[in-house]
DNA sequence: GAAATAGTGTCTGTCAGACATTATATA
DNA sequence: TATATAATGTCTGACAGACACTATTTC
């Protein structure tokens, strides 16, 4: 049990683990939910698409949700404003290059800030992924849970918005988030509930023969910050 | 960006990060949550009571829950039917020793079931808890949180509980997690929903002067994992 | 006015919690 | 029989969902 005190790590008695972080970053596209991907721009697997992800490092970044936030940026050109950690995937197996850590975390953003025309970004459907590489669509999977259980009773999918919008829109995207239809009687009572969009006053859409929907914003001390209710949207049970 | 593939981390570009794991091993005695702590046997914080954990060993271990669970063993004595992930720590400045990430485990565990003395292993109530080195005092608080969490819509306070339990023992425990009293009632239906217990026919408890209460047990199927409601026990909204 | 979607009023079934009642032990 | 706790029956208020109705636009 070596590892002398105020010493990095030791390589011999504990050889360095490789510590990486992975972003699931969630966007909405014809009604349903891609996660975005990045060709893999060295081995293992170069040229592969898989989470934007990469080295910590230790210079760099003060902790690992840094570290996220700059392969986000740096991989995907995005600045998510909802970045959360998911879970941590670990072990000896998972990466051919010796025991690792890949520390996940996972963010939603409007499909609208993904930059247009970057080589090597896609985004894929959620229901008809690619084989990703490492453990990646186990960790897609996961990320996709958890969007669906926080979507039940909090503003999450606001993210996945414009900045304005109409509750039609809004329920379409829960609808699509959560996968089935939701009473839009009870939608409006939660989203009232939520408090977290104000009515752009006399601001309404036009978009066809039918009465205009009211125009809707998000509450400032809510852009980066989720708003939850106790009991849920209630889709399912 | 170097880091040749097929070889370990290198310490030039990527400096090793220091990976290690700690668990949150929580019980019940006197009717109040305590974390169990054990004197750290080196520095930093040589002898300070802190939560089991170690260095992750990358020729023994096959994933962080592994090493998990081995340090819950060597430091605790305790082989806990339940075990999970609880989030992760990490960052320059947390640990006096490098750039490092704590892969953070949480467990459940009757009392009757620690080893009864044990030097250097106690607990300590929640509600006043000492200083504790690194991050511990965070990952404590989180822990409790998300045990709170899950116990308003699943079994897992059933692992604080001995092999066999009175229905008002299992809610004087859902109580004491969760801090607030609970409808009799409510809560027995929905210990029937979570469908975990069965009776033990004709046995009975006779603590005093009074009708005796049917003693239950865990289902086998319930015994590692648990059991689940949709709305839970309704303790808060 | 017809058609289409936005938005609201109201009823009903479900369920959590309150309260009351019955059951069973000891003293 | 008194007392204490276990266990269950029943009522009620809150709320989610269903349905119907009104509102407002274009054609």
């Amino acid at each position: 049990m070596a590892l002398k005190p105020s010493s990095p790590a030791s390589t011999t008695e504990f050889p360095a683990v490789i510590c990486t972080v992975d972003v699931v970053l969630l966007t909405l596209k014809d009604q349903a939910l891609h996660v975005v991907l990045v060709d893999r721009d060295r081995p293992p697997f170069a040229g592969v698409p898989a989470l934007p992800g990469g080295f910590v490092h230790v210079q760099e970044d003060a902790t690992a949700w840094h570290a996220a936030a700059r392969a986000l940026q740096e991989k995907a050109g995005i600045v998510s404003p909802y970045l959360e950690q998911l879970a941590t995937w670990s072990g000896a197996k998972r990466d051919s290059r010796g025991w690792s850590v890949s520390i996940v975390y996972y963010a939603v953003v409007a499909f609208e800030l993904l930059p247009a025309d970057r080589p090597g970004l896609r985004t894929a459907p959620i229901d008809s992924l690619p084989s990703l590489p490492f453990d990646h669509g186990e960790m897609v999977a996961t990320a996709v849970a958890r969007v669906r259980t926080k979507s039940q009773y909090s503003s999450l999918p606001i993210y996945l918005c414009g900045e304005r919008v109409t509750l039609p829109q809004l329920q379409a995207v829960y609808e699509a988030v959560l996968g089935e239809p939701i009473n839009k009687v009870s939608f409006r009572r939660k989203i009232e509930e939520l408090g977290m969009l104000e009515p752009i006053a006399g601001e309404t859409t036009m978009a066809g023969a039918h009465r205009p929907a009211q125009v809707y914003q998000l509450r400032p001390q809510y852009r980066r910050k989720l708003s939850v209710v106790p009991r849920g949207i209630n889709a399912l049970g």
